[in-house]
DNA sequence: CTGATGGCTTGATGTTCATCAAGCGTCGAA
DNA sequence: TTCGACGCTTGATGAACATCAAGCCATCAG
């Protein structure tokens, strides 16, 4: 499939793409191509080796570790995102499997360009370390969410999160369906519907997919919600990497501050 | 406390290092500093700016994560490691506490520093990419550890990943207190207790410290371990960065592949 | 309209896990 | 040596969570 001129700026807007030079770029998104998946395609499988850095510019991917018959969401991506960039900078297999939730475009990029771009241009160098380094981030961060934390206190964050990333109002809609949120809490479906019936007592009334907090502070109180577990940075208009996701100025701005 | 050329060297050795250029290397190291700290102490805390990327030169340090008073170990390193990268790289804060185990020699070089030399050194910013590609793949094995298996079929792996690391003979000791390795595994130090006394009938015999592994047959069938959650990578002599690790062959050796 | 499908909910039950409490053994200091 | 501290173990109990089963409700094809 084609790529347009527009979809090859959403790319170069990247933070990935938008530091290196011309001449990377160029040669990164030389063999490029773009394709469209239909709902539910598996793009990758777990332990597939792994031959191109993927983009997803619209649509939502579901990343998803298995073992033992029993599978769980590790991830759930919005456009625009890379992923499997640690597998594509060390030519590994891949350890997560990669399925569109609903229909994506992807674009895919060379794997092997990647990593030529790499040794020849430090600043692309640095901006994939930088992108590493904001997933690796979100990684710590739901693992302590995991370990440390029980499922209704998840479920709690988690509503906190989303009101903040969508804009504050005390009334939004959830983005996913119930059991994809369910396998990403780490728990079943029958317990995130029980989660929700306790959050009725703090003030969280749902109605389908809508969900509204009445007593936030109430529901905090529960929650305690710590920037150090959760990331309560608002998805701002622009394409955002993962690593703009981490800068975020927690308590007082540090740019100028080394 | 001055730096002597032989831990230099060891330093230089490290996969992040070994790559790149003198001038980098010297840059780098300029304003390093070496310090041997005693057991328990804490190098980092959980919100603190980072202005130093440590290497563990000798003894052993953990990683922990702290929320609503419980806290939970998400990493224990031995030498030669580094640790803290991808916060140096963003400059932002840690996310993790870390602390000494046991006495540890410890380098701490300029986090400045190592970003300026990121951007000057495309070799270096490669190689940084590629430690934090290889902790980013750690990070996920443990995750899905720790959301699709129970407590004792994460002992029984983990157990059987310490075997082949340690040399593959059936009895070896246990590198780490049984609370430190219960907090590591996510569970109390009781039913760790528990898991060893399950795991008798399964060959597993436990002298305090002492494990011997009496029927792996046996043990495996309860672990199905996996080279999608378990890298049994054994620990070769020289220093050995996150990233060479997950750059073990599982299936067919690919360093010629492509 | 009818029936089937699939997501969600609710209840009943059992497993897993944490907590509380006590006891044992080892080690180190007085 | 004696005492105390600490790590580990074991038992009893309760909380959190998964599983099984049934039912509800919306959607959609026939």
């Amino acid at each position: 499939m084609p790529m347009r001129p527009a979809d090859l700026d959403r790319v170069r807007a990247l933070p990935l793409f938008s530091d290196c030079s011309d001449a990377t770029f160029r040669d990164v998104t030389a063999g490029a191509f773009l394709q469209r998946f239909p709902p539910g395609t598996t793009l990758l499988l777990e332990g597939d080796q792994v031959d191109f850095l993927y983009v997803l510019l619209d649509g939502i991917v579901e990343l998803e570790g298995t073992w033992n018959d029993k599978e769980t969401t590790l991830s759930i991506l919005k456009p625009v995102s890379t992923f499997i960039l640690a597998a594509v900078v060390l030519d590994a297999d891949g350890l997560m499997t990669a399925r569109t939730l609903e229909r994506s475009d992807i674009l895919m990029l060379s794997g092997e360009a990647i990593r030529r771009a790499m040794k020849a241009d430090a600043g692309f160098a640095c901006a994939v370390a930088e992108e590493l380094s904001g997933c690796y981030r979100g990684l710590v961060r739901t693992l302590k969410n995991q370990k440390l934390r029980g499922g209704i206190e998840r479920l709690a964050n988690y509503l906190i999160t989303q009101k903040v990333r969508l804009g504050g109002e005390p009334t939004f809609t959830l983005p996913h369906e119930k059991r994809v949120l369910a396998s990403l809490l780490g728990m079943t479906p029958e317990n995130l519907s029980r989660a929700f019936a306790t959050l009725t007592d703090y003030g969280v009334e749902t109605k389908g997919a809508e969900v509204t907090i009445g007593r936030p502070a109430v529901l905090e109180r529960l929650a305690k919600p710590t920037p150090m577990i959760d990331n309560h940075q608002p998805v701002k208009g622009g394409p955002t990497g993962k690593a703009q996701r981490e800068r975020w100025p927690v308590a007082g701005d540090r740019t100028q501050a080394a």
